[in-house]
DNA sequence: GCGCACTACGTACGCTGTACGTAACTAGGA
DNA sequence: TCCTAGTTACGTACAGCGTACGTAGTGCGC
């Protein structure tokens, strides 16, 4: 019965500098700066504890002074590049600032395309991540609703987001993990899954391929996505 | 510019048997069932070669035999479950059949908690995503729109599920691993956030939090998502 | 100035995925 | 019918991971 031994633990609740002992060589933000640049480069698989202690220039086990596990690495990561937000004064159209709060959103993965495997409600409340959801919230002040709404929109709003570049990024992401070219395993692909459309099983499907549709324009399908949810709200 | 020196594999495309050398002890279904069965009772992290090898009483190097890459295990767990979607003859009515589809995947998730994170579009054509993709295209029959529209229409509602279920169970798959209690860990986030919103920078969240909301209906919620969904579409 | 809390970091443990080598087995071609 | 090539089975080994623990050294608060 007595197991849990343990105590809570919440990064942004512990400070920076107790003020006893030798000062701290980095701040958070640079050991933040040092696994988000890692992650850009080699894929959330190169951010390990012994790498981004490297990128430092310190010992793997300094690192835990400053990160005690490494989730809360994942948590900095987050909330640093959560910063590159950019906030604008409200115009007064809700409708427009989500939009753009939402391109935005997409940029933001695009530059970090790691970002939507750790995008999760866990870590919804770092620094600047309560800075943007107060941005948000005063994009949203034109709308009479209770708050409680518009956050369930905000989550909607995000989690479409954040899926739809997940699955934007997930075959580019895995291209480079693999020893062969995307478009040789999407050639193996295709062909098993032209032998089972062939097959008659999957009438639809088989029609869905050969339906001439011109080459997706993920832009386009982006906005169509964004303006379905947002008329949702208020047609 | 050699580089790149295997060969694509997608392990749909490979033969379950041969035929020459001895027969295998396994079928691809026994593998999956063990790996799910193991990821069932201790979350993802409990499904490693090691394991499931154990799991199925071989040794571990065996199972590289039926399983050529980890992530193709991923695959058959992913194909093994979706196996467990009930298809039915369309009604006719496309949004109430869309709507129980939707529920049958919220409910296939909550049985198997670590299905969010291994969905992919990659892995959408797997034999039985096949079968799920053709059924979910026969609901949509009386809609008179191209396939690729009511592709894009179904990725953003199966997105939108998983996105939802996946911050739904996001905390409870947490508490399996972590050595204190979830109301232990969301007591200190709590007091921690209360802090930030009593500073007064951001009085818009402070007026969410302390606004006075009953307790939140989570299949209410579930369910207003949907339908704004699926308005989207067709309103 | 004493002591304590902090920083720094090397070592070590158990775990992971999987490359490789070896032995046993069986179906297809001669 | 026998031979052999391709398959299964699996032990060993390696590089990498997160991180518990122990030991120094450092500097602020009392």
């Amino acid at each position: 019965m007595a197991g849990r031994p343990a105590v809570p633990h919440v990064i942004w609740a512990r400070p920076e500098r107790t003020g006893r002992g030798p000062r701290p060589a980095f701040s958070r933000a640079d050991i933040a700066a040092a696994a988000v640049r890692l992650a850009d480069e080699g894929g959330l698989d190169a951010v390990s504890m012994r790498h981004v202690a490297a990128e430092l220039g310190c010992g793997t086990m300094s690192l835990y002074n400053y990160v005690p596990r490494k989730e809360d690495l994942y948590e900095l990561m987050v909330d640093a590049v959560g910063g590159e937000h950019e906030l604008w004064e409200p115009s007064g159209d809700w409708r427009a600032d989500l939009r753009r709060v939402a391109h935005q959103t997409r940029e933001l993965m695009r530059r970090h395309p790691w970002l939507p495997r750790l995008m999760s409600p866990v870590y919804g409340f770092s620094p600047n991540a309560l800075r943007f959801l107060e941005h948000c919230l005063a994009c949203m002040d034109p709308l009479d609703a209770p708050y409680g709404t518009k956050l369930q929109l905000l989550a909607l709003l995000n989690g479409c987001v954040t899926t739809y570049v997940a699955n934007e990024l997930a075959t580019a992401e895995r291209t480079r993990a693999l020893p062969w070219s995307e478009e040789q395993e999407n050639q193996v692909r295709i062909a098993y899954l032209g032998g089972q459309i062939a097959s008659g099983a999957y009438p639809r499907m088989a029609a869905a391929f050969t339906e001439d549709a011109g080459p997706i324009d993920l832009e386009a399908v982006f906005a169509w996505m964004l303006d379905r949810v947002l008329d949702s709200f208020a047609p």
